[in-house]
DNA sequence: AGTAGGTGTGGAACCGGTTCCACACCTGGA
DNA sequence: TCCAGGTGTGGAACCGGTTCCACACCTACT
């Protein structure tokens, strides 16, 4: 390389030394339109020459793009370390936002809190939009992220303002009554639920459904206890569940960490598991396999989920604010194994 | 706010709203210095009319700072979901990022390939600096940093260029010598040790340590088996000890993943632990008080390193690249469980 | 031959901030 | 009274790109 350690060359430089104007330059380095070969070839040999590099700032600053997206999170730090479920959707995001060229922001933050700093930042137009996941009831991101106009996808959906940005989410609803319909067939009569934080919407969903199914099947619903998706919750919960319902013998987890957690505390008890009670949990990333017995559950769709979270907002970003928010749903795969 | 949907408000838009030039209200934003009580009052409260905010690629161009960092970690998927150690460690560094009110970008890479990607993206000037971690022996990013002159500091000692890039790192060489005394001093005679990968530094620091102490006890240290830092590859690893050394009766395992799948490999053996074989791990992350029995281990000291890597990554932003490099060590601390 | 239309090209404006510098004004001390 | 020195202020340059627009040139068609 021609330049000396330390300082970075710029665009002007790039042109001059190809013989060439900074808009000619500027174009060769961006698909080549209206350049002929000889310039393009004398701008790519510049470059190498060189080892230039676009400086981001000026390149947003001209585009009004800065080609990074964040990913919100805006949940306690225990539980995304602790769940799974983070990880895997961190590691999906940060895969398709690879593909669409863009860089990933990781903007963790506790929920409810620095939501103020949080709209500082975003209204710096530090990224071109936003991903947001594990949305909390209090949170008033929906809101504040359609006023401000920057293009937003919630991966679950918010609570408020669903109809002013786009929502990629599973099926609760159909994953509840499916749930509460397989503990049915298979003979249970006592169900219970361990239901998610009652502040997220997935958590909701999945109740709901659980609800409706076992209602429509003359059956009460009653037994409903609410967990916090993590595994001492779980256990905490069907704690509760078995003092209160003794004679229960099905159970719908509404995540497989409280599941295992469940199975725990039943094991504990002297419940087997599924001959005393069967139970059914939610999300399949891993620990659901290694519980004793492994659990029956549902296939958390996050890898789908993510990559068209993602291929909408690049899409939103790339067309502008024309098209209307779009909602998409993703079916939640059963998953047989030997709790239920 | 007066301004309309979706239209940011410029500086320009604040000066004129507040009766001032643009040079003022720049003032008036940055701390005030040379500012009349007047002019700051009327810029306060047109910066509040407006919902103005700082466009942050601009402020870039002008300023050559980004406000952000970066967090490079060139490791597998797996690995970095598996390892509590890249989960705290991440928690860890985010705190410490923003109580130097900076913003962290995540730069997940494969090990050995798309360097010269990152490379590119580093060239940009998208963050102002970079801390590294887990950085392994077939990448050349040290060198590749220091020629960017782009300010880095690696938590883990990388293995070339360690003068021209700072580091800050925890003292492997003193634990592996700490678990190999503790081990003898019980009276374990036949040592072995399930070490970390033989291409990153922090295991072969603390291989070293385990070494000299054993040579110097007058023992033989030759029963060494290298591990992925994974749970399954601590028991394999486990495994292949026991096979070609099945009089051992003291081990240490470089990470607290790996003792665990020793432990599993032993109690499926018919060998009591510590009564059999007494096992030393290290990380003491959380996964040491689940095993049965608990691990004695050494504290990790990641909340110390991180916090420390980002006052040094912060102060050599601030300063410029006149200060030479520095190196910090930490000492590991020994934490006694029932394992020895 | 004349013109319509396409192709490369460079000058200059522009994105939205920061900061250098010149200048006006005010104060206090000689 | 004069001047040195400090304090606010605004004009203008600058950071490093992109893109609009005018223009020159070349081809192909009427």
């Amino acid at each position: 390389m021609v330049r000396s350690e330390g300082e970075t060359p710029t665009l002007d430089q790039v042109a001059r030394l190809a013989g060439v104007s900074k808009a000619t330059a500027s174009r060769a380095l961006n698909g080549g339109a209206r350049v002929s070969p000889q310039a393009q070839a004398a701008v790519d040999d510049a470059v190498r020459r060189l080892g230039y590099t676009p400086n981001a700032a000026a390149r947003s600053l001209a585009t009004r793009r800065t080609g990074s997206v964040g990913l919100i999170v805006p949940e306690s730090d225990e539980r995304i370390f602790a769940d799974p479920f983070f990880a895997q959707m961190l590691h999906v995001v940060t895969r398709s936002v690879k593909a669409h060229d863009l860089q990933l922001v990781l903007l963790l933050t506790q929920p409810g809190k620095e939501e103020q700093r949080l709209m500082r930042y975003l209204r710096g137009r530090f990224v071109d939009g936003v991903i947001v996941t594990s949305h909390h009831r209090g949170d008033r991101l929906a809101e504040n992220l359609a006023e401000l106009g920057l293009p937003a996808v919630f991966i679950g959906s918010p609570w408020t303002n669903t109809d002013r940005v786009s929502i990629v989410e599973s099926d609760g609803i159909g994953a509840g009554r499916q749930a509460a319909r397989l503990l049915i067939d298979r003979g249970c009569r006592a169900l219970g639920t361990i239901a998610g934080p009652a502040d997220m919407h997935a958590g909701h969903d999945r109740l709901e459904g659980w609800r409706q199914e076992v209602s429509e099947a003359g059956l009460v619903a009653d037994a409903v206890v609410h967990g916090d998706f993590t595994e001492a919750g779980g256990a905490r919960a069907c704690g509760v569940l078995l003092d209160e319902f003794p004679g229960i013998d099905g159970i719908f987890a509404a995540s497989d960490l409280m599941a295992a957690g469940a199975v725990r505390e039943l094991t504990a008890r002297g419940r087997r598991v599924p001959e005393d009670v069967a139970l059914v949990g939610y999300d399949d990333l891993g620990v659901a396999e290694q519980t004793d017995p492994p659990l029956t559950t549902f296939r958390n769709p996050i890898g789908a989920m993510a990559t068209e979270a993602i291929r909408l907002l690049a899409q939103r970003i790339d067309e502008g604010p024309g098209e209307p928010p779009r909602r998409i749903v993703f079916a939640a795969e059963l998953v047989r194994r030997a709790s239920a």
